[in-house]
RNA sequence: GGAGGAGUUCCCGAGUGGCCAAAGGGGGCAGACUGUAAAUCUGUUGUCAGUGACUUCGGUGGUUCGAAUCCACCCUCCUCCA
């Protein structure tokens, strides 16, 4: 199967800016494209995963990615589909975050001897100069033509501050520029760019009359229609520092029935054939598919050890209820008060509960256990003889747990 | 610049002097049921403390025995006009 087509079977495209012109490009090799990723956190999450694998995916049909960090667009802030504006983030940050960035993504793509490059647009977008950049790209673009584009729309019913309009237009700028200088004539990314990716293939066509394309990915939805990869807590991190391997595995362990299949295909690198046998499996037999696109993710993220592990604790823990390899927590001696610590205090501690009244309401709806044993007392105290060694197995809910030991 | 409207707990949204830690919904958490899923049902959902205390309704002051609710000033946003 030509590349093309394995990326629509893997529901990959979501539009493409002219079909034919777009296969014949990555299909053999030609295409230099870039996808863009501000750098508004300190890590990679979910979202920009699926943009990295399908930079590898190009990458190993021949193609040349350009990986962009924007820390000169963040400057400004993406307004596409937000309902409020985003908090401006300060220089330092933003470069702070550009390194972070920079490391995780060497660790998919292969950056060595022109296969890829990162740039940075603070590169360029920097050092514009206000009214020279106003005269240069400013008469190609139709306000009228800005105001219609979707991205904008919930925007404007609630506010749409100047600063953000513009964003477009950088990112329109930055498609021209790497044309310019790289050659690069695609651009990837989120279904949520495409207005701002058309502005640039649109720049591109008026100052230099050349064709550029564009195409956008299927944003990752659950079936509810929800962004994937965002928990309560917040975002499923790349960093393993921010999201453990052991929770990266069970968020993708626990995704729901109807979004198996889709995650397969779009994130990991199985053959194509191989998930669609998957797709007969039905009821408990998904779980297994559940599995095994758990395992994947956190070997492609983490590494096939880091898997094997939260494959393996996750098994022993669900279904054998021993403990294998588990997430821990080390008390210190002064979290002791007279050698001993009770219970919603150490839920505090170790991090399984926000505040003490929280910790109080799940022991009195019974989701607490400890080594195995419901914990029906806020008074309940374990000593350090208990802690010391193996330590406790604290349980919060079905899902979350702890080990919780004394340094 | 002028005229109007709004800002409530994670979110939406009631409340317009004491009965308000603040209705209702969403979300979250826990329990039951299950397949570590979904749906459903039940409970719970500011913090600290065993019936009580403390902090909260854009900000700062004020009126009052008492304010999310009244007054003043300020900030932010929206709508219409310029």
């Amino acid at each position: 199967m030509k590349l093309y087509d394995e990326l629509v079977a893997r529901g990959l495209i979501a539009q493409v800016t002219s079909e034919d012109e777009v296969r014949e490009l990555i299909d053999n090799g030609k295409a230099t494209f870039y996808i863009g990723f501000d750098p508004t956190a300190d890590s990679l999450h979910v979202g920009h995963f699926m943009a990295l694998c399908l930079m590898k995916r190009l990458q190993m049909g021949g193609n040349k990615p350009i990986a962009l960090i924007g820390g000169g667009t963040a400057m400004v802030g993406d307004p596409s589909g937000r309902t409020d504006m985003r908090q401006m983030s300060t220089v330092e940050t933003l470069e702070h975050n550009s390194e972070c960035f920079k490391k995780q993504m060497s660790k998919f793509i292969d950056f060595s001897e022109g296969k890829a490059i990162m740039v940075n647009n603070a590169d360029w977008l920097m050092g514009l100069n206000y009214v020279e950049f106003l005269r240069d790209v400013g008469p190609h673009f139709s306000v009228n033509t800005m105001l219609r584009a979707k991205c904008y729309e919930q925007r404007m019913e609630k506010g749409l501050s100047f600063l953000e309009f513009n964003y477009m237009i950088m990112q329109s700028y930055d498609f021209y520029e790497l044309f310019i200088k790289y050659g690069c004539n695609m651009q990837f990314g989120g279904d949520d760019q495409w207005s701002n990716m058309l502005g640039g293939t649109e720049l591109i066509r008026r100052k230099l009359g050349k064709d550029a394309h564009a195409m956008t990915i299927t944003l990752l939805l659950t079936s509810e229609g929800k962004k994937m990869g965002k928990t309560q807590s917040g975002a499923v991190w790349l960093d393993p520092d921010k999201t453990s391997p052991f929770d990266f595995f069970q968020y993708w362990r626990n995704v729901g029935d109807d979004d198996v299949i889709k995650c397969l295909k779009m994130l990991t690198f199985l053959p194509i054939e191989q998930i669609e046998a998957m797709e007969k499996w039905e009821g408990a037999e998904l779980n297994r598919a559940k599995e095994i696109l758990a395992h994947e993710l956190t070997s492609l993220v983490h590494s096939k050890e880091d898997a094997d592990k939260a494959l393996e604790t996750a098994r022993s823990l669900f279904s054998s209820g021993g403990a294998g390899d588990m997430p821990t927590a080390a008390l210190t001696h002064d979290d002791l008060t007279d050698g001993k610590i009770d219970i919603l205090n150490m839920l505090v501690k170790c991090g399984l509960c926000p505040s003490k009244s929280e910790a109080r309401r799940a022991v009195e709806q019974g989701g607490v256990e400890a080594d195995g044993e419901k914990v029906t007392e806020f008074g309940k105290c374990f000593c350090c003889d208990e802690l010391n060694g193996e330590g406790i197995v604290v349980k919060r809910g079905k899902k979350k747990f702890k080990r919780v030991t004394l340094n």
